[in-house]
DNA sequence: TAACTGTTATATTTATTGTATAACAGTTAG
DNA sequence: CTAACTGTTATACAATAAATATAACAGTTA
């Protein structure tokens, strides 16, 4: 796994663990039916514990990434992540607010805005249909 | 003022309230050099601890938001927000990755998220040069 | 049977968040 | 001069979230 964590960051590793996961999703280093490793085989692997691991993965779970069966093991979401809905839509931008209010504060352009946009997009665009 | 705090969001108050500031200042609602309300009264105004607005306040004034006069008061930065360095916008791609990586695996296309993104800039930029 | 799965339960530690009072030092208005 | 106002500091407390530590349970699989 890819997985690398930041002790001291301010985000919560369980967090980083959620969002590692669903870039690697986007990445399509995961694909669909891909299997996950056990929480404590990676709990393990990436010094810790297993508590922490099974929530990110529940909350993974929650948003449709993954799939759980309870004596097999986690497997990426074999029909792909639901696509966005109104609420997710709406989410989306209340997160991106605060990101744009700040950048326009900085004299961030909307063109330079755009196109650091653009260029994280064509990070994860490696193979895409 | 215009706050209007959601005590049920999973967004600390103090966040809410540096948000809510620093989208007012992208709005030009609130103009270099004005005067925000004492850390007193914003507090009982908006029915929270006097502590928690100053918590907000201090984030403001060490991103250069606003500057505090110690026995004056508190201002808008008078000389405009910092613009944007290079951490500025390493923080910024930090922060957008993840909301890109999920838009990808919820199949939001780049041209709507980038639509999404020029009609916030938009929302800010009622009177600019 | 043994080793593995996710799950549940309990407990503890630590950090964050928010509140509550109180006081200090300087400014300003009456 | 006094009173009321600034931000600031200190201390204490409660509630919550984050992370760890063990232990056990119920199925699956080699």
């Amino acid at each position: 796994m890819f997985i690398n964590l930041d002790f001291e960051s301010d985000e919560p590793i369980y967090l980083q663990l959620v969002h590692q996961i669903i870039e690697g999703i986007a990445r399509r280093d995961l694909r669909p039916g891909e299997a996950l490793p056990s929480v404590r085989s990676l709990a393990s692997d990436i010094g810790i514990n297993l508590h922490t691991v099974n929530k990110a993965y529940q909350h993974l779970k929650q948003d449709g990434f993954i799939l759980i069966h309870r004596q097999k093991g986690v497997v990426i979401n074999p029909d792909g992540v639901p696509k966005a809905d109104a609420s997710h839509k709406s989410q989306l931008e209340k997160n991106l607010r605060p990101l744009i209010a700040e950048s326009i504060c900085r004299d961030i352009s909307e063109e330079e805005f755009l196109m650091l946009c653009k260029s994280l997009y064509k990070t994860y665009q490696g193979g895409r249909s």
